[in-house]
RNA sequence: GGUGGGGUGGCCGAGUGGCUAAUGGCAGCAGACUGUAAAUCUGCCGGGUUCACGCCCUACGUAGGUUCGAAUCCUACCCCCACCA
């Protein structure tokens, strides 16, 4: 394959919602998409195999925490993270934004950049945006994100002006800085990421700002899924829809649940990442085309049928629910393992069929009915 | 046979006169989780009734007793454990 890398091509539309291909160093990813996160290198509790066979083509790395442990020098030192991790396909790594979200409290922002107390050891560690992008260069993936500034759902219209006018400001500094690296070669993509909050004329300001920044090859939207109502945030990507770039992937971050991944295909989105599928799967919760399960419940306790009977997992064709739940509730980790997976297939899957639906013009139907069904039970 | 220790809610285990339907933990049941400080966290957990507050019933080995009031003090009995014989 010798496609020109980062190019986006739309194949089919649906209303706003799209099919498109888009090139990467280490492959092609078929969008809509789900991306399962791998924070440290490794999806939790995933052997990698099973992440390639679930239909992951792409999945996600985590700045600061690699940066933590084992540190960047240590992956490049180890031929980079696709390398380092045996995962061949496309990979993306978060800036460490979002931690600026997620660990306030431990962090103390300056315009220079974020100084952290380090969750793992205590000691402080100040990520800027050049180090952000110094990070992800050595890390090696195929997309680097910009650092930025996320605010909670709640934020002030003051408050998310600030963290967006920021976002902007670091976004030219990862600009200077990953040009510099990158010294014109085509290995790694950067990324921006749309800022504001909830506010609809933030959101628009940053877009212009940073489109004013580009061109860009992808578009992120981030500080979604951060404590706001879902239907803000449903309001906020259809104020951002009609001006967003047609012709790069657009990126919700953070942004997950079955529902969330319908809802932001119609108005536009092509690329999700989230740890729900993972995080919940350790959990216990399972979901269903119905709608989700507690797989711990007791009403399993004698169940023959698959989780899913509708999934084409290597949990759903091989294990029924009553073992399932027997393994949660001895703690195996198996267990664990086996609804992670699910879970992942299951989001991945969803974002296939939405894909075969724009394509034969059949999407719209399509996810009014699959919402209904979901959200009309839970089992 | 003797001496000492002990019997508390499904289990383990605090509690030694009123603040005790009784601390904790486990088990059980239910819920939360959205660019991962999470194999984590929260709630319920004797029975009945109530949307809830509450009210009623039953309960700390058994049976009596002392007391305004007992899981807590006294007596007898039953059972368990340790050591001695």
């Amino acid at each position: 394959m010798t496609a020109t890398p980062f190019a986006f091509r739309v194949e089919g539309t649906s209303g706003l919602a799209r099919a498109g291909t888009l090139e990467l160093p280490h492959g092609t990813v078929r969008t809509p998409a789900f991306m399962p996160v791998g924070t440290h290198g490794a999806v939790r509790g995933l052997h990698p195999a099973e992440v390639r066979r679930a239909g992951a083509q792409i999945i996600l790395g985590n700045t600061y925490h690699l940066h933590l442990r084992p540190g960047e020098e240590v992956v490049a030192q180890m031929g980079g993270l696709h390398r380092f991790t045996t995962w061949d396909r496309p990979m993306l790594t978060d800036s460490g934004g979002f931690q600026v979200f997620s660990l306030e409290g431990l962090r103390k922002i300056t315009e220079d950049g974020v100084t952290f107390t380090s969750h793992v050891d205590g000691s402080l560690r100040h990520l800027t945006p050049e180090k952000a992008m110094e990070i992800q260069w050595a890390l090696g993936a195929d997309i680097a994100m910009q650092f930025d500034h996320v605010v909670p759902g709640q934020a002030s219209w003051e408050l998310a002006e600030e963290g967006m006018e920021r976002s902007l400001r670091w976004l030219a500094r990862c600009r200077a800085r990953h040009g510099e690296l990158a010294g014109g070669t085509a290995r790694q993509a950067l990324w921006p990421i749309v800022q504001g909050g909830t506010h609809d004329d933030l959101r628009r300001r940053s877009l212009e700002g940073i489109l004013r920044q580009g061109p860009w090859t992808g578009v992120a939207i981030g500080g979604l899924s951060v404590g706001e109502p879902k239907p803000v945030m449903h309001r906020v990507l259809d104020g951002l829809a009609p001006v967003m770039p047609a012709e790069v992937p657009r990126y919700l971050m953070g942004v997950g649940f079955p529902s969330d991944l319908l809802e932001g295909i119609a108005r536009g989105v092509d690329l999700f990442d989230c740890v729900a599928a993972t995080r919940n799967g350790r959990h216990g919760t399972a979901w269903l085309a119905t709608g989700r399960v507690n797989v711990r419940s007791a009403a399993l306790r004698t169940s023959d049928a698959p989780l899913d009977p509708e999934c084409d997992c290597e949990t759903c064709t091989t294990f029924s629910r009553s073992y399932l739940r027997h393994l949660f509730v001895v703690e195996e980790i198996l267990g664990l393992r086996l609804v992670s997976l699910h879970n992942i297939r299951f989001l991945i899957r969803l974002g296939e069929e939405a894909r075969r639906r724009i394509l034969d013009g059949t999407f719209d139907p399509w996810r009014r009915e699959w919402l209904a069904r979901h959200e009309g039970s839970t089992e």
